[in-house]
DNA sequence: CCAGGCGCGGTGACTTCGTCACAGACCGCT
DNA sequence: AGCGGTCTGTGACGAAGTCACCGCGCCTGG
């Protein structure tokens, strides 16, 4: 915990913009949250009693299953709020999920009475959880789209690019990226492999460099 | 559209409680609606205008993908209200689902103006659209799960088992039932084929009997 | 310093699953 | 009976996941 930021209401236009009168729980119930890199924000079985919105740093969302496989479900950023400890807060139901810091993440959190004052208070505050609900139900959609009918091919050059963000060098293992697709790590070897017999990257222990992002853009169309 | 029947508010335990003042709205603004099977719930692109509550009969929402690959993601039943067109009412968010109807359908539709009322209003009525929320999302997990990491066996075995529901009989295809997992026609035929080696099954032209459910259900658990 | 441990990546053999092409069986209709 | 459409069966093949095992580089403790 440490002092809150006083504009930390900026990365979130949805919420800056409400009336004096509404926005008011916000400021005054809000406690500023710092966690380093690998912190658990949600496990199943853990109570979890605050709303949590995220100022900066990054929050990776994913499901793991009994023999240790793993999926990535989605990735929490500045201005979004963590539907999973929302929902767990108000249906108390157990998800099969976890979400843990990728890097050091300065968050807002709201205690359940402030988070329900603000809901029966505030319009503006319930379309702004529900656009969050709503970006995170696509954000499973999709994942359900690509594990059941994409390539790997085109999972995994998607997800290069993405990771990489207009980037060329990724610090990941293969293991790491096999997770991110929910793959195994001998078939996205093996891929990337092919990848830089193609030119598309360079391969190094621990590292993927992007050499020519144009063929894996339309790779990752496929 | 028909007569509401008064007594459509004991599918929903948890609005039957409202206090009279709270529950006001949802008497005097629910529309009842009728549907034959068959009938489009929601479809990318078609704008929607009501936030809708079963109060009998099934609906089935999927994905389909470019190649006509079809994956069911979970079935509303009496008592459950659609989510997706409530997100997409208030995040018009675009989404690459379908919901359809599969048994006639009687329904109640809110129009917005009273959904936002009702959610202004009372704690409760929130609560309730949060828990519909939060067992969507686990159905969606629960979905990656199994696309994810289990095999086509166990998949075929769960959803035998779920979609008779407790019978033995059951009248769909072999393409249905590939829909419903997820997977190809022909894998669900050869599987079906070595259920019947085994006198887990017996098959005929679309139709399924189930014979000996012990053995499905421990191979649902795998 | 170097020896072992460990994390990472590479590889071959095999199984499972999805795809394609096609054939045959069954159904309802005229 | 003939016929078109739907449903199911099958073989061949490619893509993807699994298993077993290897070597390499890095790090760390003796």
């Amino acid at each position: 915990m440490s002092l809150p930021d006083p504009d930390w209401l900026k990365q979130f236009p949805a919420l800056a913009t409400m009336p004096e009168g509404e926005r008011a729980p916000l400021a005054s119930g809000a406690m500023a949250m710092n966690a380093p890199a690998g912190t658990t924000v949600y496990a199943p079985g853990e109570p979890c009693n605050a709303f949590i919105l995220v100022i900066s740093g990054g929050v990776r969302v994913y499901q793991l299953d009994a023999d240790g496989n793993e999926i990535v479900l989605y990735r929490l950023g500045p201005g979004s709020i963590c539907i999973l400890t929302t929902l767990a807060l108000l249906a108390s139901d157990a998800y099969s999920a976890f979400a843990i810091t990728e890097t050091p993440v300065q968050a807002m959190a709201l205690p359940v009475a402030t988070f329900n004052d603000l809901m029966a208070r505030s319009a503006q505050f319930r379309s702004f959880v529900f656009g969050a609900q709503a970006a995170r139900m696509a954000d499973l959609m999709a994942v359900i789209q690509n594990v059941a009918f994409a390539s790997i091919e085109s999972r995994l050059a998607a997800r290069l690019l993405t990771l990489a963000g207009g980037g060329h060098e990724l610090s990941i293992t293969h293991q790491q990226l096999a997770a991110e697709i929910g793959s195994a790590r001998e078939v996205v070897s093996r891929q990337l492999k092919a990848f830089e017999r193609r030119g598309w990257v360079s391969l190094g222990r621990g590292r993927v460099e992007l050499r020519n992002a144009a063929p894996l853009r339309a790779a990752a169309g496929r």
